[in-house]
RNA sequence: GACCCGAUAGCUCAGCUGGUAGAGCACGCGGCUUUUAACCGCUAGGUCGUGGGUUCGAGCCCCACUCGGGUCACCA
């Protein structure tokens, strides 16, 4: 059913001649409004039975005709209002017209405000103008409001086919509307936190010859005429502090980066993250700073209509626990004092596969994730990791074996990870050719040495703090929901 | 990449141990001047994801493939 029109496309390419023929143009140019559905609504205060005029669009969602009168829902960005059409009001001819209307079309009325019998506000429509024919039926399913919860029966519920055409998951579902409209107000406030603080705002590549910041798969890509391989970007990060190094104290990006892995509820290949880079503070004083964001844009979450009870509370100060003890509270021993042999058999015996052939710092890493990481619920900073866990962070100090480095972590998910950043060229030098070493022996999450880089560490990196954010999630933590997909207008899918 | 589940009318779904395809809504026609999952009557609508196979006979059983969902692996 992909080329040939089933009967009701059939149907409403015929109300479209129909409507050509007289004359109406079904695709228009603009229209004026006086009111979105939901101002018109409330422009006329209780107890009051009669309007004045207002002129609303929307697409049309319900029809409920009675002979001589009929009765629509339209919606529009605000939210719903009823019409109400009266063949004696409009005449004979533009009452008949309405035959011609659908479900979905989108439409303008104009007409007075008046409140039906059962109290709700009402447009009584005078003059009705066909905006844009729908010619292919949106799923929409029928609403009825039990005590005062829309309830909706039927509709549109396979995922796939919401998923590839979100456009119509988004005309037919303003829940779901409300979700992408959280995430943008969350982005803006993100922004307008940190623009109060002085951070600066950039653009840093998104097409690199070499990647890094982070170890995962790139895509990668040719540029024709400089005949030269590039890689989309894994992490703004080494950008961004090669900013810190030419005088921006504070900069931060908020961007697509690109991971060739695969795609699953909490991973789609492209994805949005928040880096930012705070010259001269160190990691406790970006704890302070991450706390703050993350309940800012808590707050612009709870403000959109229908988010309130979703979002999470948070309470400050949020709770902070180490690394190493925390485990070795869930272990009943010190983990870092354990054999391989021994952390291995642990990592058996709490049912990880795969134990037999992980490396150290994989062990340590798995056996956090499963005994404190996935149990955590209230956002909690974990602290000072083990250094084999944390290549990029400066040593803890007064304790060489961890670094200065937190990961934000609520319900079990990663929501911030930061560090004191690596600012001696040397030892970052000596951490690239150990990965460039990886990278020969054939991992390719291995990044080699990025000389340009380096050159800018050797002018003289000044200490800073840094951190990443997966908006995608947070904005799933915020708005608790369980698939990225469900945060992403339009995730990643097979060709169809 | 592995395993499990799914794909039937525009939408949401039934379809028994294999016997020739069903409902509700939407669509079309008729009726109805305050309805709101409007209502009442009538009609139409399907290459059962694709390709093979078994069988007298396949929506149903078998094989392969496509797409999706889930679980796992991968993702410091």
């Amino acid at each position: 059913m992909t080329d040939e029109l089933n009967f009701v496309q059939k149907a409403r390419r015929e109300k479209l001649e129909a409507l050509v023929a007289m004359g109406i143009t079904p695709f228009a140019y603009g229209y004026e409004r006086t009111h979105h559905a939901v101002e018109a609504v409330a422009s006329l205060a209780a107890g009051v039975e009669e309007g004045g005029l207002v002129r609303v669009a929307g697409r049309l969602v319900a029809w409920r005709g009675h002979g001589k009168t009929s009765f629509a829902h339209l919606a529009d960005s605000s939210g719903r209002i009823q019409l109400y059409f009266r063949r004696d009001e409009l005449g004979d001819a533009v009452f008949a017209q309405l035959a011609l209307y659908d479900v979905g079309d989108v439409v303008g009325v104009a007409g007075t405000l008046m409140r039906t019998r059962t109290g709700e506000v009402t447009v009584r429509v005078t003059a009705v103008e066909m905006l844009a024919k729908s010619l292919r039926p949106l799923p929409f399913g029928k609403e009825e409001i039990v005590d005062g919860v829309t309830v909706r029966h039927s509709g549109f519920a396979d995922p796939e086919q919401r998923y590839r055409q979100r456009y119509a998951d988004l005309a037919v579902h303003p829940e779901v509307r409300a979700v992408f409209l959280a995430r943008a107000r969350l982005v803006s406030a993100i922004r307008g936190f940190l623009d109060g603080r002085g951070f600066l705002e950039v653009e840093t590549p998104v097409l690199q010859p070499l990647y890094g910041g982070a170890a995962a798969r790139p895509f990668t890509t040719r540029h024709n005429a400089l005949d030269m391989p590039l890689f989309l970007r894994i992490a703004d990060e080494l950008y961004l502090k090669r900013l810190i190094v030419g005088g921006f104290d504070r900069v931060y990006e908020i961007g697509h980066d690109f991971r060739n892995e695969g795609i699953d509820r909490t991973h789609n290949p492209e994805f949005t993250m928040l880096e930012f880079y705070q010259g001269f503070a160190d990691y406790e004083e970006m704890m302070t700073v991450v706390e703050a964001l993350i309940t800012h844009a808590a707050d612009a979450v709870r403000a959109v209509s229908g988010m309130g009870e979703r979002v999470p509370a948070l309470r400050s100060p949020f709770r902070r626990i180490e690394w190493v003890s925390s485990l070795t509270a869930e272990l009943g021993c010190d983990a870092m004092s354990l054999t391989d042999a021994e952390l291995r058999a642990e990592a058996e015996r709490r049912g990880i596969d795969h134990a037999s052939t992980m490396s150290r710092p994989k062990l340590l890493d798995e056996l956090f994730g499963a005994l404190v990481e996935s149990r955590i619920v209230e956002p909690t900073f974990v602290v000072d990791y083990p250094v084999e866990l944390s290549p990029l962070a400066k040593p803890k100090r007064g304790n060489p074996a961890l670094t200065e480095r937190f990961e934000l972590f609520a319900k079990g998910r990663e929501l911030a990870n930061a560090f004191s950043e690596l600012n001696d060229p040397i030892d970052q030098r000596q951490r690239f050719e150990a990965q460039a070493r990886l990278r020969a022996e054939g991992d390719e999450e291995a990044t080699g040495v990025d000389e340009d880089y380096l050159r800018a560490m050797e002018y003289g990196m000044p200490p800073m703090g840094g951190v990443g954010i997966g908006i995608d999630r947070l904005v799933m933590y915020l708005t608790d929901t369980a698939h990225i997909r469900d945060v992403i207008l339009f995730p990643t899918m097979r060709a169809e």
